[in-house]
DNA sequence: TTATCATAGCTAATGACGTTAGCTAAAAAG
DNA sequence: CTTTTTAGCTAACGTCATTAGCTATGATAA
């Protein structure tokens, strides 16, 4: 008895087990038993299962965040972005289980889901400065890397790709036609 | 009793109850109540809770191919691909629910994932021979297209987007990227 | 029509879980 | 050393999914 668990160790414990078996898979009961503890005692430290949830997803992100800037440190225009979008691409693979709680946790709540991907949302529009760039297309842009980060990976991890030798240049490749779209918006909405 | 069930019933009033509540929150009990029997009876004409979920995956696809098939139908090239976006689009803001049972039934389960969304990247595979593109460029071209879409209506229909006013026009805007990118693909591998 | 058979839907029971309510003992505070 | 806090416990409850038979309806065949 006293383990002494907190709030941090169980995170941990449940992202581990999430990567391992899909976040749906995970319950309180087995978690508390892998920390050598009965389910009643996590309620000192996390608001249940849902809790625990919110808790993995906010976790994810902040985690995701500081992995997409160190990834672009030093780094500018493309070369930044690439970074960028390869070092989303590795936080994911590493923790599939963390990512599908960061996404749906609180679907439905959309108040939460803003405030949790504010940050990320911030460092690509940061990373856009460098391009000249109107505010309303840094929205689209920033909305387009978005969804197609998000998009990929999701069906990356599920295995959603026929065949997987390759998937890493259809990552490049659609990258390479992401860039070149935001370099020539003029060509699109200039003339 | 002696309701008259069977399986097409059960699955369109889970569909009508995930597009409500949310996958997630959708029960036999409260499925069974609905349809006005009791919960075991179900178990007639599907396969428990999971296989409520799996057919409600294959009864998406398959509603959603049918979708896309339609709005395409006497447009090819630019056009054709526009007309299958906003297909994908509408089709999930109808039907939330039923998209979030395609996307994360058997997240981990590849086979199953492969063959259900099989036919839909055959109807983008088809739309595509109107491009010259190399067999190669294709399968990269699909991919960014399924990816964005599911990226895309994630984030929306989660209310993952600040503001909701131009969401269609971000749509457009990537569209629009994505169209003139396949455009031309020459420039950027072939030089 | 009547006898047989298949089966849709039922009740009862079991087992996982999440969750809450109090208890206890260890640690921290004074 | 005493008091207070609190981490972790046990016991109990409620919700579901699921399984095991039962029953009566409806179809089939004589």
């Amino acid at each position: 008895m006293k383990v002494g668990l907190d709030k941090e160790i169980i995170l941990k414990a449940a992202a581990d087990m999430a990567d391992e078996i899909g976040i749906a898979n995970v319950t309180l009961k087995e978690l508390a038993r892998k920390l050598g503890v009965k389910s009643p005692s996590l309620y000192k430290h996390i608001n249940g299962l849902d809790g625990l949830k919110e808790g993995l997803m906010l976790y994810g992100w902040r985690a995701l965040e500081e992995k997409m800037i160190r990834s672009a440190v030093g780094k500018s225009k493309d070369d930044a972005i690439r970074a960028i979008f390869y070092g989303y691409r590795d936080y994911v693979l590493e923790h599939p289980g963390v990512f599908e709680a960061m996404q749906w946790y609180n679907m439905y709540k959309s108040e939460e889901n803003l405030s949790a991907t504010k940050e990320i949302v911030e460092v690509l529009f940061e990373v856009l400065d460098a391009y000249e760039l109107a505010e309303q297309q840094k929205v689209h842009v920033v909305r387009m890397f978005r969804v197609f980060l998000q998009g990929f990976m999701t069906v990356e991890i599920h295995g959603g790709f026929g065949n997987p030798i390759d998937i890493i240049e259809s990552f490049d490749f659609a990258l390479d036609i992401l860039l070149k779209g935001i370099r020539n918006l003029s060509d699109i909405y200039g003339e």
